[in-house]
DNA sequence: ATTATCTATAGATCTATAGATAATGC
DNA sequence: ATTATCTATAGATCTATAGATAATGC
């Protein structure tokens, strides 16, 4: 996959355009029913694409479908990126980004839902916002801050909670999604290990601003 | 669903002994491959059973699935009640079931591969496990034992991390899993609101014993 | 007589590819 | 000249049903 060698030319710029409105359509098909069954026919017609130009870019809807998850789960942690970088407090850390998730529901209803059918299968990958995770985490036992655990326990924990968060505000739409986050952080921050006045005080920290970045 | 009449002659029995064997062929697929897009003919094939007589019990694969996973919760519920029944603490009966289920994966390892993979879906069910986690989650409160929260926010906490727990024990086998769901519902109690010593000492009471019922 | 299962099959749908068409590189 | 896209289609597969067969109820 030459996903670092950007497009030099009309072609391959054309090429890839192609691939993304695939990618993109599988996407909006997983968010929407979650069918992996639908025909090549109808994703390349979602996608406005001639039929057999699914075959210039995958061999199998699988392959697709992979793709999707794959390219969901890197705009979830390119958000993070943008939108937490600069805490470096892994307590704040870990609140913050069950905050930004909640919110993120509301503005990146697709992403997320995608993230909800197929995040927890990729808890534990090796690639992705796992090892990243799974640094913060060792990084605030060794601050003293967590209390010490098996690392992978850690993010089993975080992260089965974030999922279950995004679970409950897709299925509980009436709760307030703003609150339930910060309840819920709070939550983790004590089951990491963190006193109750501490984990209260640190999952009400305010958000970091947007800063000139658009809408979140 | 006449799930409540129990088969009266020979007609209604052989009618149910197919039923069964589709839905455990469903249970079976679902848990190797989760691959729901399998034809009707494979099915019936794995089932052991005659095409045309899967129509006799479905409508679509969807139902089939569905009662599947239905099928499974209701006997991951069954073996709770049989192992679990006399712990009136909360905070215990929630160790005992992460404990328990850590075991199953090894014991009941293909129920618990069709929880994996559908039991997100559940956790905010008002039919099935979750009622009971619920109360069982409100009575902690109500006892002081539990620190007061939107029930279904502890649902989700509780659950999240019992799913992520299962996951763990797949992706994970080189791990201690017993050891892992000691920790893991440790934390779990530090979450709910638990003292720190409290939570160690809960997390690690001996499970029940299995009484004259088989293997766990 | 009734009911469920099984076998066979028509018709629909889906996949994978071949060949024509259109767009760009050099 | 090269490359990707698109259209059309052959062949494979899958679904749903019709009708035959087998088993039990009464």
């Amino acid at each position: 996959m030459p996903s670092s060698a950007p497009p030099r030319n009309r072609f391959e710029r054309r090429r890839a355009e192609t691939r993304q409105a695939l990618v993109r359509a599988a996407r909006r098909i997983l968010a929407e029913t979650g069918d992996t069954a639908v025909s090549i026919q109808a994703i390349a017609e979602r996608a406005d694409v001639g039929f057999g130009s699914f075959y210039n870019h995958f061999e199998s809807k699988t392959e697709l479908f992979d793709a999707a998850v794959a390219d969901a789960l890197e705009e979830f942690g390119r958000t993070f990126d943008e939108r937490l970088t600069g805490i470096d407090d892994p307590a704040e850390l870990v609140a913050a980004g069950f905050r930004l998730s909640a919110r993120m529901t509301g503005s990146h209803p697709e992403l997320m839902q995608v993230l909800r059918r197929r995040g927890l299968e990729h808890l534990h990958s090796d690639r992705g916002l796992a090892p990243r995770a799974l640094r913060d985490l060792e990084l605030g036992v060794a601050s003293g801050r967590f209390t010490p655990v098996e690392p992978a326990v850690a993010l089993s924990a975080v992260g089965g909670t974030l999922l279950s968060l995004i679970e409950l505000r897709f299925a509980r739409p009436d709760l307030d999604g703003d609150e339930a986050a910060t309840d819920l952080a709070e939550m983790v921050l004590r089951m990491l290990g963190l006193p109750a006045a501490d984990a209260r005080e640190v999952a009400r920290r305010p958000l970091p601003d947007p800063d000139r970045s658009g809408s979140i």
